[in-house]
DNA sequence: CTCCCGATAT
DNA sequence: ATATCAGGAG
């Protein structure tokens, strides 16, 4: 694996280059809301998920609202996201437990978070990072995908890679890292059709499967 | 490991 | 027709 924190620091330097300004792109107004999102975008686009949040917050917004919510209804709301049966359940469980054990309200706190049903790392992190200004790797499928084209991991384990980037990469850096990778694999590093000509990591780049 | 799943790009 | 999208649970 490359450890190499120098090269690491080249390729976040292009990245700032690239993007100066990087948010979520996932619309919300509470913590709540964010987490909400942020369960629908598994395996889902943002914009996907933005269209379907907008008509969602006006009719159910608080933990409340959702843990009262009859299952069929919050299934019908969300379904365009896919998963809709997982994640309806998920939403409104975790919407009750966060009734129930944190009092309406979500905890910034990683090892609680984790533990609300349909909750991983990456939902965690995200909301920790974006809600709460608490630092974190988001392990996505970019991140996951970009980090082992740019031999910045020799693992697929998305917990493996969270801890890989977190040794390379100052902590204050960790949630603005995560979105310009996020950023660059949504432009240039694409999954199917990466447009390696046009990328400025070429230089830094050893991924053998380019093509345009 | 498999399953969950609709929308979109290729 | 098939791959992919800010994954998580069993």
């Amino acid at each position: 694996m490359n450890t190499d924190k120098k090269r690491t620091a080249r390729i976040r330097k292009i990245l700032r280059t690239l993007y100066p300004e990087v948010k979520t792109q996932l619309d919300y107004e509470t913590p709540f809301q964010l987490l909400v999102a942020t369960i629908l975008s598994a395996q889902c686009t943002d914009k996907q998920v933005n269209r379907v949040t907008a008509k969602l917050f006006k009719k159910l917004a608080t933990p409340n609202d959702f843990s009262k919510a009859p299952l069929e209804t919050l299934e019908t709301l969300i379904h365009s996201t896919g998963f809709y049966r997982n994640k309806a359940r998920n939403i409104k469980n975790c919407a009750g437990m966060l009734m129930e054990k944190h009092a309406g309200e979500v905890p910034a706190d990683l090892e609680k978070l984790v533990k609300l049903p349909g909750v991983g790392r990456k939902t965690a992190n995200v909301v920790l990072g974006a809600a709460f200004n608490i630092p974190g790797i988001v392990v996505d499928t970019h991140v996951s995908r970009i980090s082992q084209r740019l031999n910045l991991t020799d693992n697929k384990d998305p917990v493996k890679i969270e801890f890989d980037l977190m040794e390379q990469i100052p902590k204050k850096q960790w949630d603005v890292f995560s979105l310009h990778l996020i950023y660059f694999g949504r432009e240039f590093c694409k999954a199917r059709k990466p447009a390696c000509p046009d990328c400025l990591m070429n230089k830094l780049c050893t991924y053998t499967g380019k093509r345009s």
